[in-house]
RNA sequence: UCCUCAGUAGCUCAAUGGUAGAGCAUCCGGCUGUUAACCGGAGGGUUGUAGGUUCGAAUCCUACCUGAGGAGCCA
């Protein structure tokens, strides 16, 4: 018999039906037992009567333990006893394979035992709630930009020189007499391509070798990077605000039974539409100075001040015109104040903090030279990004965001480290 | 790199200088509507490692190891 998933159950009450998955938890009352089964779509509970079943039948499923593989059939139907709603009256059971100890049992763990069993922590309700919402959160991605005229052009993964000065990079002996490193942004290969097709992106890993251990940190993550010609900072806040309204709006449509799982707090992503509120660096400061937080002008936000800026609304915040000094080099400066750079970076609601960086990109060839000397930068190894000043430059502007922090304000959960299959952390490259 | 906290049964924790214990998991038994089911019983320990103080150390001291949170840096 063809296999019925069992979020579709709801189409088939009433009629003989196959549910291929796993063992999530049994209760037994005597003559009377209570399998919850899992497929991977989603779970519903079974019920087994001994007078109803074979006597083999029935010993089979006194074998049973979590987390086993099983096939069964019966008929499902309404129950309002049944969490789910619907309860599935079992006849038959076929055992794939038992179980033996499943580590991860019914009770709390700490997080140490679930990331060291991260590769069986991913059958829980939570993680594929969190898991689901990624992907729906990605696939929300591609459709805006694509639907908007992009096109997707990835960058590379190795790299031979630091797209960004200040970060640290992996290494990689690349054939042995040259060194590669994993790209930390795709931002100089989309200006190129963005010269190219006009509107591009980029999604795929970044990498950072930075020794930072804090709830906001992987040392590989994923990261939407849309590049655009002919566009300035005020196209980039346009684009932001409408490309992040665009996904919380698809993950409120298609995702509610997993935020219900995670008892998001829904009214505060129903909140999430355009205009976003637009602060100036400037003005972010006397924010912070009024709000008694000591602050000096001039430096980057730390994270104690991007949480009281953004705890003031109730969207994201776009902070821009940050120093030039705190920014990349290849961030153009502000006609009006050329210490002040046309950027800007996207702060979560909540308290979560920038997921988004962006900005205009430098278009003078001879002011980005000098930005690459005062930043130290070897010009040989980017004189193909120079290049891209010298035929037919244009103004364009782009940003990048990191989609595991997205992911993280979305579910509303405390670390990015449940929202990516296998994180990869300081200290922790295992599973 | 720096600061803070924590390592006791497979897991989550208790025992605060005097006989290492509970819940869950596992095994055995009971229960015809369970909701992290419940009830009875059993097995399960080099208290992270090494040293020290003490009549006596899970407990106090030193070093190291491992983990967590935070700072800086960043998406």
């Amino acid at each position: 018999m063809r296999q019925t998933y069992i979020k579709e159950i709801a189409k088939h009450v009433g009629e003989e039906v196959t549910i291929k998955g796993w063992l999530y938890n049994i209760r037994s009352s005597g003559k009377l037992m209570f399998p919850q089964i899992r497929d991977g779509s989603g779970i519903i509970q079974g019920v087994v009567f001994k007078k109803a079943v074979s006597e083999e039948t029935w010993k089979n499923f006194e074998l049973l333990t979590q987390e086993s593989s099983i096939v069964v059939k019966g008929k499902p139907r309404e129950d309002s006893r049944a969490p789910g709603g619907y309860e599935l009256d079992i006849t038959e059971l076929e055992i794939v394979q038992i179980a033996q100890d499943y580590p991860i049992t019914p009770k709390e763990h700490g997080i140490e035992f679930l990331m060291d069993h991260r590769h069986l922590w991913l059958r829980s309700r939570r993680q594929q709630a969190i898991l689901r919402i990624r992907a729906e959160i990605i696939s929300a991605v591609r459709t805006f930009l694509d639907d908007s005229g992009f096109v997707l052009c990835d960058s590379p993964i190795f790299t031979p020189a630091a797209c960004e000065g200040t970060t640290t990079l992996f290494e990689c002996d690349y054939f042995g007499d040259e060194k590669a490193y994993l790209t930390q942004s795709g931002q100089l290969y989309n200006e190129a391509t963005a010269m190219a097709f006009g509107r591009v992106y980029c999604f795929g890993p970044t990498f950072r070798a930075e020794k930072s251990k804090t709830r906001r940190h992987l040392t590989e993550f994923w990261m939407v990077e849309p590049e655009m010609a002919y566009a300035d900072l005020e196209d980039v806040m346009n684009l932001a605000e409408e490309f992040l309204s665009y996904i919380v709006a698809r993950v409120l449509d298609k995702r509610q039974e997993d935020l219900k799982v995670l008892e998001r707090d829904i009214s505060k992503l129903e909140a999430i539409k355009t205009p976003f509120p637009r602060l100036q660096y400037d003005d972010a400061v006397k924010m912070l100075k009024e709000g008694g937080l000591e602050f000096e002008y001039g430096n980057d936000f730390g994270s104690p001040d991007e949480t009281y800026i953004s705890q003031k609304y109730d969207r994201p915040v776009m902070v821009h015109r940050y120093p030039a000094k705190v920014k990349a080099f290849y961030m153009e400066s502000d006609q009006e104040n050329p210490d002040l750079s046309l950027s800007v970076d996207v702060l979560a609601p909540e308290g979560y903090g920038e997921i988004i960086g962006g900005g205009q990109r430098m278009f003078s060839l001879e002011k980005l030279r000098e930005r690459i000397a005062e930043h130290n930068l070897d010009e040989a190894s980017v004189d193909w990004y120079l290049d891209l000043r010298k035929y037919g430059g244009v103004p364009h502007a782009g940003f990048g965001m990191g989609i595991e922090r997205c992911v993280t304000w979305i579910c509303g959960i405390e670390h990015v480290r449940e929202t990516i299959p296998f994180p990869r952390m300081l200290y922790r490259l295992k599973p």
